[in-house]
DNA sequence: ACTTGTCAACTAACATGTTAGAATGATAGA
DNA sequence: TCTATCATTCTAACATGTTAGTTGACAAGT
């Protein structure tokens, strides 16, 4: 049987379809394939297999593995390995402080300075998400939420700001697929949203700051749960 | 004449002194000279020189242009060439609204949670700050002023926090470099940071980050004077 | 003058060969 | 049984050859 602990190459996603360089595609793929956990924290990464599977070189390949590693999500032992990186309790709650002071600004300034036209955006995003409550979508509501904060850095005008925010939460994008739907937890998230939505079309910024800071700290608690639940995707101390 | 539009490789520093491996030091090196403006903006990237300056071969070249090209340091044409980016308004109000996010994130923790130690630490650096002024010495201001923010973040516990801070304003450091000492702006300076101090010495989470959004508030309308000064090292809209 | 087209030169992107350091496991010695 | 050594076999890191797309100069046509 195959008791090794390399990651299953066959999971990456078909890269020819994507757009981009070859090491843009690999990256794209093999991130994904990260995120999601089919590369399991602490498995080893080999270029050879994900050539072969993709049908690309080395150069590519190793591009990719150079920004996963600059994002936090693979460690590489200079001559000799490269794994995918454990959780991290530390840099968990790091991604989340980094994600609020982010998010906080975000809706501070937004608050300050949304238009008619964004607002309705918002407010039909909004609507989006307590149809899906009531449909008992929980997989379509993480997607509304997830466009429910995207939309909002997209409206600081800021190009860079979505991206920066993925970045320096990484770790947290990873933990959080881990979290089961809680019974309640999504009503609940969406009453946040709602308490946030109305502080910005009230245009009061210390409101939607607190709100936000009130949303955002929700998360880390759930996730300090699953380090009980699941220790072997953590680091050893 | 040299009226070509190259970088200048001889300016790039020895690398045998740095540690890590060649693509991290050649990063460095670059990046220096980036921020130093001694690759000034526009200018081409071209491998064959630094190669043949550092006395590395294209490979490890390659990958610091590919990382300097994250942080948005230099544009990559694909299949065509590779030049230093320009100054452009827009990216520095992004990297000032990143960094003050990041900042009064990080002054608000630390008035929370500061120890007497680190309490002392600041106050020593505090101290050396109002040496170095009653010297008239700007540069080493510069660089007590770059550590008083270093310690703050420092004093998150976050690792990752200083270079996170760093990257996501690297377009506002360089840009920073051109902004002479006004007179009377060091003595400023050091108000800001004394107001700030005293706040977390009071753990006065509000008035600390009150006083970081005010002094970072500064540096806009002082970058954005270059503008009219410098417009050679802008974009062209 | 103003396109349009061709071509030469250059470059990033990619492929592949080479090197040197780290992990692993077998083996010898205690 | 345990430990130390050494050789094998990995790998990342680096060097270098190859490919294909872009640019810019210049010539020919309008």
């Amino acid at each position: 049987m195959d008791n090794t602990n390399d990651i299953d190459a066959a999971l990456l996603a078909d890269i020819s379809t994507l757009e981009g360089s070859l090491a843009q595609r690999v990256y794209q793929a093999m991130k994904e394939a990260i995120l999601a956990l089919d590369f399991p924290p602490g498995a080893n990464v080999r270029k050879a297999p994900i050539c072969e599977k993709l049908g690309v070189s080395r150069a590519p390949v190793t591009e990719a593995i150079a920004r996963l590693a600059n994002d936090g999500l693979v460690d590489v032992v200079p001559q000799s390995g490269t794994h995918v990186s454990y959780f991290s309790m530390d840099e968990i709650r790091e991604g989340v402080f980094l994600r609020e002071a982010l998010e906080v600004a975000t809706v501070a300034k937004v608050a300050r300075d949304i238009t008619d036209d964004q607002l309705k955006k918002l407010s039909r995003n909004m609507r989006l998400q307590e149809l899906l409550v009531d449909d008992d979508d929980t997989a379509g509501f993480y997607q509304a939420d997830e466009e429910f904060h995207h939309l909002l850095m997209e409206f600081t005008g800021f190009q860079r700001l979505p991206d920066v925010a993925q970045t320096v939460s990484l770790q947290v994008t990873r933990a959080r697929l881990l979290l089961l739907p809680t019974p309640g937890r999504v009503a609940e998230t969406l009453e946040e949203h709602r308490a946030l939505f109305n502080a910005i079309r009230n245009r009061d910024e210390l409101a939607a700051q607190r709100e936000m800071h009130r949303h955002i700290g929700q998360l880390l608690p759930r996730i300090a749960a699953l380090q009980a639940e699941k220790p072997e995707l953590f680091e050893k101390q």
